[in-house]
DNA sequence: CAGCATCCTCCAGGATACTG
DNA sequence: CAGTATCCTGGAGGATGCTG
């Protein structure tokens, strides 16, 4: 047996919301970075670039809350806080750098792919937010 | 030399990138399902359940463009439009369902440390939509 | 330094109605 | 059947100002 149309929908389902979760504006970012070791919160804020303190602030507590960094307050005056991957956010770096991986080596023919159609029918390429 | 902080940041963007063109809600579902083969433009909205049909418009001419997927007219009455991916469209499956095996595997970490958090600091955890 | 609070904008995405 | 055209809402995310 040899089924052609396999449901795993729920499967579906998980890469979506994985997707979803991590796919936003900054979360790889962030994770990214923290990759090469511990920071502290305008340390990652500079080396980013152009992420709002807001977002920056938003973003790690929600990496946080899933368990993918920690964070640690030294009371001291100034305050200091880092943040760091724990296991988890290290483990979830591998798959997402394997797909970076692929992303620096197919943006070509994305980039190609879209000028030929935008080319091709200026029409229907309104899509992409109206000429 | 052994550099702790290489900052391949281009690498990074890319990344980003990547996931914010297909982190959209509906695109790797819509990739998933044709992953089964081609299908026609009703067959997948039913089969995907809950999309609009604006969105699997929007979804399928956006993966059009970008060369994930090929968009077959039949000029019959009723008309039949049969969607494929391409090769490229294939290729972005296989880091995408490695994405997704970890996300199958260690969603339930996700869920015990989301927990967790918001248990530890219900105040924190208002990041997430205000209880 | 590392935030929190507030205000404001923009657009992803849903609902609905119409068409070749 | 496979769309297009409109309208509308929520929430992502930026800008600014204040605080322990």
């Amino acid at each position: 047996m040899k089924p052609r149309h396999i449901h795993h929908t729920e499967d579906c389902r998980a890469v979506s919301a994985i997707l979803q979760r991590i796919g936003d504006k900054w979360t790889v970012l962030v994770v990214s970075k923290l990759g090469n070791g511990p920071m502290r919160f305008n340390e990652l804020r500079h080396i980013i670039g152009g992420i709002s303190q807001k977002m920056l602030t938003t973003t790690l507590r929600g990496l946080e809350r899933d368990g993918f960094v920690t964070r640690t307050m030294f009371p001291t005056i100034p305050p200091r806080v880092d943040y760091d991957l724990t296991e988890l956010g290290h483990e979830l770096l591998v798959p997402v750098n394997a797909l970076g991986e692929w992303a620096k080596q197919n943006t070509n023919r994305v980039n190609e792919a879209r000028a030929k159609f935008d080319a091709a029918c200026p029409e229907r390429a309104k899509v992409r937010k109206a000429a």
